[in-house]
DNA sequence: TATGAATGAGGATTCATTCAT
DNA sequence: GATGAATGAATCCTCATTCAT
């Protein structure tokens, strides 16, 4: 019988919730990060989780639920983590955007979740409303955390006066590129660019220049050229 | 995907190079870009460049083939363009590093070429010597003119001492997130995020942040926390 | 890539019109009625018709397309054609009958397309909208035909009073009687019961019977038991 | 479909006769009537019953098991209190005839019961065991019941001289109409077509036809145009 | 050159069946 | 006796590729 058949039958789907799926999760992600979407053949993710293909139905309804369920458990909890450290924080803002930094390579760059923005970018066309998912539930709070970092800075006079939206996507950019290069060029090129591959080091590199581009005092160099004169 | 299986006989096949490649290579273009080597079916290009599925085998051998072409030639042009503009410059190296990142955002960013680092992301490990094609051909040569230019401003005074490779990698970063808005996410979701959007007024503030970062003169802000420091 | 893959891109279906079809549609009679339409597998269709498993799709976007074909150029087109007959028809109402249920027996009682109804009674529940369909185009229109030959034989003197719709199922039944034995039981059990394989002479004893009940005359045996008394 | 492939090995299965099965018969026929046979998950045959799938296959080695059993533990009741009434009456003929009709009516046609031999028309080419199970069981001798009815009518001279095998299938025909639309198109149109989804009334209307048909005297109208006629 | 009908291998999904508990 | 998690064969459907015209 195929799908058509099926029509007066209930959704009988619901996700059980007692076991296997971390398991099934993890090597999902990384069959997905490896080979993209549609790349990926649930029999391969089957085989790296140790099971059956028919398994793997038994706790997500398709191919997309399961990678749903990736981008929630790889992205969705950790962020929720990282937010809970910013909040009560006390100290110069400076050191609040080092630890946001430092701890994102922590819990993410440096591990296979990091695979998953490269798998966003690609396939967010083709799946609207994975894309909105993603959009809303990891991109928009972690622009918005960063976003009130800024603030902070800027209310503190510790940063000089710019626009936090801006500079949240700016302070982000550095993790998209480390991202597609460990999950993507990387694996395809061993050896090259070294500088690319040691993502800490590239980072705190990053966050020197950023926050000196943010002190309050000296204009940029050759400020006079810059568009339309204003600073 | 199966990556091409298929034609395992002789190579009876070499490219045309008279009519028709440069309509059917833009058309591959757009549909590779908006939809992913998978998700784009030769189908669709055929009708996009308004012509036979067949014909497209008179061409291009295969999918892969096709999709290295529209790589290769969707970066050539471009390319030259923006390192012209660098070669003969003489004044500031603040003003180069403008002339750069502008001339980046007319030629590419803001045209559809900018699809292309989007798609070799998500296919870089699964096209493994195209992605060293386009390290070679289109990475390691920007980052090897950034790497000169931020040199030079070091060894004229302009800038403070760096570590020019790292500062290239920095300087690129964000044109890759702009490239992965506008053609990934941006395209499912309109509204969100516009500073995201304006990749202009985005690049502007990039510049000015960075240029400011790499000013000879004042310490980063709460710089006693620099690494070594308490994480 | 999935049916889930397949969002943005337009409904690239449209039956083409000029070649294969018929052999297709005779091919798929012949199994769908024989195994039922789960029980029907596409690879079998297409052997039968000598065709590969994918120029059914080239035709036919899915298997219920598919059926739906069978069931229309099976029983739509034959019942238009006889409607035709009935119009001009101008003698004995009596005879219209005659003419109308021979006309089933060699049209479609006594072919393969006698199949579908079969068919139908089994997939009725499994596919509400090819129900209705199948009931606006066949069922509803072969009633009407009935019911208005029944009309009018009542509204000439040639029948007694009667329920022209009740009269028009019972003028059917013994179609699906038949059709049911041909294709079902009939094949499974060669020889049984010859009085049902028969099925043109039982028709005629049908007629009879029928005309002789219809006709304006004696009273039931009996009758005096009928139910609520009235004749 | 595959009509059973899985379990080739000994037969160490045999039915269990204490507790459960009821239930479970009763829950199969409801969804085997309401899916057909390939269309019925026995996941949803458990569910209807409250017992796991694999208590199924305590009971029944397989679904083709299970279905059989449906069939003839769903007949085998019904049928005999049916044949009860018909054995020692003593009335006219006609009166049988109606009392058999409505026999039929009460106990089989407004009940669940009626949706096997929709089933059995549907699946008959598919279980050529079972349709003979089903045409001895059932089929012949609810024909030879009828076909000694019209006989005893023949010779008492309440009916005219007529092919009594004949006859009998034709008295039937419309129990099978009544039954298809019960369970088949009925359930998907509703409301369409009353005069049908009025079985009794329908049934009743029948009975007074046929036994016009049957009386001795009249010729039926038109009668010159008999076969052997014009056609 | 160009076409487009035909092909068939490949992959997602379903569900009857098994079996350890 | 019951359970229900796990299995994997079976089947629909897609689409890159071929080839006769």
């Amino acid at each position: 019988m195929t799908l058509q058949t099926r029509h007066n039958a209930e959704p009988r789907w619901q996700r059980r919730k007692n076991a296997r799926p971390a398991e099934l999760v993890s090597a999902a992600l990384q069959i997905f990060t490896e080979r993209g979407y549609a790349g990926t053949r649930l029999d391969d993710v089957a085989e790296q989780a140790g099971v059956s293909k028919g398994t793997l139905y038994l706790y997500y309804a398709n191919k997309e639920d399961l990678f749903k369920a990736v981008v929630r458990e790889g992205l969705v909890s950790p962020l929720m983590e990282v937010r809970g450290l910013i909040d009560q924080f006390e100290g110069a803002t400076a050191d609040l955007v080092r630890m946001l930094v430092r701890g994102w390579w922590e819990r993410i760059g440096s591990t296979g979740h990091a695979g998953i923005p490269k798998l966003m970018i690609a396939e967010a066309a083709n799946f609207p409303d994975l894309a909105r998912f993603y959009i809303e539930e990891v991109i928009l709070p972690g622009q918005a955390a960063m976003e009130r970092i800024i603030a902070r800075g800027v209310a503190r006079g510790e940063f000089r006066s710019v626009d936090p939206a801006q500079v949240a996507h700016l302070m982000a950019a550095p993790f998209l590129l480390i991202s597609a290069w460990r999950h993507g060029f990387g694996h395809a090129i061993k050896g090259e660019l070294p500088t690319l591959s040691d993502g800490a080091a590239l980072l705190e590199t990053h966050i020197e220049i950023l926050l000196r581009g943010l002190a309050p005092a000296s204009p940029a160099p050759g400020a006079a050229n810059a568009p339309g004169g204003r600073a």
